[in-house]
DNA sequence: CGGCGATTCAAACGCATGTTTCAATTGCGT
DNA sequence: ACGCAATTGAAACATGCGTTTGAATCGCCG
């Protein structure tokens, strides 16, 4: 059996078609992404994979396998679609490098294709883990508060105490994980968002100026912690958006 | 049978326990909010609520009619609970009445005990829909939702577009259920949260704060358009919470 | 060519679920 | 006390699920 990974020298593919077990993996990010990990059935996989239901349990020895399988390597495939510098070339200042992030961060869920699986994934590991948050996700979720909370922190300046920092952490969070979380009310409760939806770009826009106005009457009085930063008007103006340095990173 | 109601004249309660009808629609309560529709099991719920399986059958239907009799008779409780002038008494300001919703908001599903049962359940409902949503819930859902983007374009004025105050009002929406949608990732991502999730009061000062900031913001030039609003410092020192009018509804 | 491990396949298994069945029980009206 | 409809109860049913099984097939390697 195929258990014990490598105990042959995994021999070139049969000539037909590409590795049952490569489908079968591209299957279920779509189908696991869609339905989530307990709505989606290993029958409906299979079928979408043209591979056979017994497929699943010799390739990966259960459905959770598979599901982990997919969950690691989507991780990769997004690691260089999404890089690590996420926000901008080096010396950005923080705006910018939060709003490559924010763009990051919608891009990896809202993206069409087969590119968001991943990012969908997390999203509904978010709101209903299973046994493979903690095994494969949660670091990864981690790692990317962390990196945001790091931001916050330095718009918020050294006053800030850690709770503040998290509580803005979460508000600048909450307002991106709402395009996923709360899509089947957006057609029904906010019809003119529908437009926008795909305008990653736009929600990127609107995010960031809510969120530094936010973060910045955060600091106790006067000096904003970087940058003098003029009240109004800063360096772009409304609505018109600059896609300035960002651009660093693309997406598929 | 049971299924055409109130074909008999509905006698007088069995003396000993409570109808099991009611008893069915309390236990359904905690068990679709604790684990949803799709995960919650009509034995689960007939165990806690020490009735036989055939009863949700008997009595509701079957699952799902039980399930849309908790979202009616939970949004029942809520009217009262959470009334409709949630913001404040009459001629608060808006800063109060945002203040109040943000406030009844978190509440409608951070209390603890059954009153917040129904407010998971629209969470919920918002994330994976079953067809009680359009059924039941969706009405609720929008003019909850109204009655903030009223608000939201109230402090954003007659210059804004309805995307903005759709954008604006998706922004404040995202940050209040964040506290429900990634509860579980929480104690993984942010631990400094976890005490603060009990703290109603201290959480909606923050999403307020950081929402006033973000709205204002988005104002064209001068005026915010309600209230001169000094631009920092306004009526309300940074940190030390005031419950002020907006305790005219209360949560059980 | 023949053997042999890797892989595929159709079928079936075991289990949990929502629902149905039908007999037993209950409590009220007469 | 009786009758009768409402309700309860234990058991069975039907379905969909993840998984297992065992035979058939494939493709390399000696």
């Amino acid at each position: 059996m195929r258990l014990n990974r490598r105990q042959t020298k995994d021999r070139v593919r049969r000539s037909a078609g590409p590795a049952t077990s490569a489908q079968l993996v591209a299957a279920a990010a779509e189908v696991f992404a869609s339905a989530g990990f307990r709505g989606a059935t290993v029958r409906d996989i299979c079928r979408q994979a043209g591979a056979n239901v017994a497929a699943v349990n010799y390739h990966f020895g259960g459905k959770e396998g598979l599901y982990e399988e997919v969950l690691r390597c989507g991780l990769r495939q997004a690691l260089s679609l999404f890089p690590a510098n996420r926000g901008t070339v080096g010396g950005a200042s923080v705006e910018q490098r939060l709003r490559g992030f924010i763009r990051a961060f919608l891009e990896r869920f809202l993206a069409t294709g087969p590119d968001a699986c991943h990012g969908r994934l997390l999203m509904r590991e978010m709101v209903d883990p299973t046994p493979a948050l903690d095994a494969v996700v949660a670091k990864e979720i981690r790692t990317w508060m962390e990196h945001l909370g790091g931001m916050v922190a330095e718009v918020l300046g050294d006053g800030a105490t850690a709770a503040q920092v998290q509580l803005c952490t979460a508000s600048v969070v909450g307002q991106v994980v709402f395009y996923h979380h709360c899509r089947p009310v957006i057609p029904r409760a906010f019809p003119g968002l529908e437009g926008v939806l795909g305008d990653v770009e736009a929600l990127a826009d609107h995010i960031l100026r809510f969120s530094m106005a936010g973060l910045r009457q955060e600091v106790p009085l006067e000096k904003p912690a970087v940058e003098p930063a003029p009240r109004r008007k800063t360096t772009r103006g409304r609505g018109s958006r600059t896609k300035q340095a960002s651009d660093s990173e693309s997406i598929s």
